[in-house]
DNA sequence: TGTACATCAGTGAACGCGCGTTCACTGATGTAC
DNA sequence: TGTACATCAGTGAACGCGCGTTCACTGATGTAC
């Protein structure tokens, strides 16, 4: 229980970040379904049968890689948030930011946003332990919007009657302090912002669409209008829009 | 050359039939990468050695899946689009109807989905054959965009200065007879709807999103708008907007 | 209509591969007295 | 400080699995004369 354990356990951390790295390292080079728990064996120089003293199965070694995912760009995001709150831009030009931060980590990271944003591993199915993390971007999003709201800086986009029921469901669980069209549309976005991600690195845009930064970053500014978020509140931004 | 061949030729095209039929089976139960060469044979009771005269490996009976699943989603998008130029919605109404089938599809297709807008599978390169069905859906709701067009219900959106050149160059080669803000727009458009897709598909709003249907509905009007689509023309469409 | 040959579908055995997981074990590290 | 025991990391062999692909072959279908 305190915090200078003996040899055995720092080994213990030290041998699940290297297992955790390796695995990464072939997730990276080879993609999911070819992380195998021999090779990061082989390639550590261990027995395959002695990372079961580490992780119980694959799966939950790429339960790990899942998470790890997740954290990875989630903290991205924030960061860029940190980064943006300290500059002259206003909510829009925050908004763009933290979209261009999950886009940057994601063209980095191809395979492990796969891993994560791509078709579920067949016969996977992802743990309670994964919800928390799964969120940290998609909070972000929402962190950047609450702010703006707070600011005078949000109006509310209209909703229809038959979904009204719904937005305030939603509104209700995730963010009760923001009108129901919002939480809405963030959510929509939110969908929206990885729907261009996705195509992006799946392939879909080859021979499409060429000059990808300004093209996503359009969307991701259009979107973050799709949310309320309004222009004027804060000192300018500095990309004039004509 | 003949319309009727021989015995042969029959035999051929139907037992390529079958082990597609079955292939696609496989990967409806378990997954693309459960399909495999040798369960087909199995199933079909012949030997694994003869599909080889069917499909030179198992990366082509893949390809002609993807194929079949891109026509099968073209084709469900077409479909919806002749119903609903028979009704009396606007443009609006028929850029949401064909959403709404694609969508539909999906919810009907998953792993087929997965397989042509999920994770690229690893080692797997798409060939050339895969461009024309890949373009179908879209192609869909680039008609109906044109139709708005041609009818004067479409109002371009904007576009800034340093997407000009990117976005003048897609016209160019996919649409010289729309604005360029439309085209970019409704590649954008094309990305996020499938977004909104693939995250209820793979499981991203699962506790977040409950009631998708209508959820999705107002998301695809929205971006049916964001792409330049006017409510004015046509007759009027008979869900009302509050 | 009949015959000789070419084409092609399908067989079954085999090759070589890599995987996840289990199990009985050895030896080092940690703990209680 | 020293000893006896418990805990745990790591080993190496083995089990059982299913896969993609190749190859020499048999026998049926098609074709040319």
């Amino acid at each position: 229980m305190s915090t200078i354990r003996g040899a055995r356990e720092r080994a213990r951390i030290e041998i699940t970040a290297a297992i955790k790295d390796e695995a990464r390292k072939q997730l990276a080079a080879e993609g999911a379904a070819k992380v195998s728990l021999r090779a990061v064996a082989r390639e550590l120089g261990m027995a395959s049968s002695a990372l079961y003293r580490y992780f119980p199965s694959r799966d939950d070694l790429l339960t790990a890689l899942i998470i790890d995912a997740y954290d990875a760009v989630g903290e991205a995001a924030e960061a860029a948030w940190e980064v943006a709150r300290g500059t002259s831009g206003g909510h829009p030009a925050r908004w763009a930011a933290v979209a261009c931060a999950a886009r940057d980590w994601a063209l980095a990271h191809p395979h492990e946003y796969a891993l994560i944003y791509g078709s579920p591993v067949p016969g996977y199915i992802a743990p309670q332990d994964t919800i928390g993390p799964a969120s940290r971007v998609g909070l972000v999003f929402m962190g950047v919007v609450r702010e703006a709201h707070s600011d005078d800086g949000l109006a509310a986009p209209s909703l229809d009657a038959d979904l009204r029921p719904e937005a305030e469901r939603m509104a209700d669980e995730l963010a009760p302090d923001l009108p129901p069209a919002v939480v809405t549309a963030l959510i929509a976005a939110w969908a929206q912002l990885f729907g261009l991600i996705s195509f992006e690195l799946f392939g879909q845009f080859h021979r499409v669409v060429e000059d990808r930064e300004p093209f996503f970053r359009r969307a991701a500014e259009e979107l973050g209008h799709s949310v309320g978020l309004l222009r004027g509140r804060g000192t300018r931004t500095s990309r004039g829009r004509t």
